[in-house]
DNA sequence: CCCTTGTCTAGATGATTTTCGAATCAGCGC
DNA sequence: GCGCTGATTCGAAAATCATCTAGACAAGGG
């Protein structure tokens, strides 16, 4: 899990850097496509943007399923995708489980986004 | 097509000012998932990575393709996905297409990836 | 100890996705 | 016009995914 977190070095926490200006290569994006395709659904991406957007910093499940359509079980397997591709953690506070961001994560992502067009000049 | 990508309202560009603060409404995420969603494969991470990163911010097909271990058509079809989830465009220039990133669409991605932690407090 | 509430796991099913080969379309040069 | 190369579309097979119901597990209160 370190391993793939360190892939892109975000830890310098720099946002509007760009940490790299040559295309990924296969590992790495073998390491970061299972993040963005965690949040390619609408469910998932609404989870974590209640997460992050939390107050605290992190969300409980009692809180999140209410908010939609699908039932329990399908919110926790999603809920657990997003965990497995590392973008979340979470853990059990008596009867309610609360999740919160793994901000490496989302650094990671953000800086193959923010990679400027045409940075291979 | 704009449509969606006014949805965040990345037009001032800036990559570093969180654009918003509250969780994801329910229409932005059914926007933006499919984006990621097109990210969530290894074979068009690199893709759009080679087409950002190319001189000249474009890069054409007949350089990709011989990068990958599938077929032609299968490449033409992930470039495919790309451009329908919003994120390049492409035009036939002579006998090749050349392809370049859409920087709105990334612009928009990246900003909700950069949206703080606990920023709801 | 049992009952209730909250969360997760297991198994099934229908829908979507990835990939291929074959066929088709777009330009270019002869 | 004919053939060649590059790129896309088409149709099909295999794999993956989202969702459900039913059941199990965890914690707390009578």
């Amino acid at each position: 899990m370190s391993k793939q977190l360190v892939v892109l070095d975000t830890s310098t926490g720099a946002c509007c850097e760009p940490l790299t200006q040559a295309a990924l290569d296969i590992s790495q994006a073998e390491t970061l496509a299972p993040m963005f395709k965690a949040l390619g659904d609408p469910i998932r991406l609404r989870l974590l943007s209640m997460i992050t957007s939390a107050e605290g910093g992190e969300a409980c499940v009692c809180d999140m399923t209410p908010q939609f359509d699908v039932s329990g079980p399908t919110i926790s397997h999603h809920l657990k995708v997003l965990r497995e591709a590392g973008l979340i953690e979470g853990d059990r506070r008596g009867t309610w489980v609360w999740y919160r961001p793994l901000p490496q994560a989302m650094r990671a992502l953000a800086a193959v986004l923010n990679t400027p067009v045409g940075a291979g000049v």
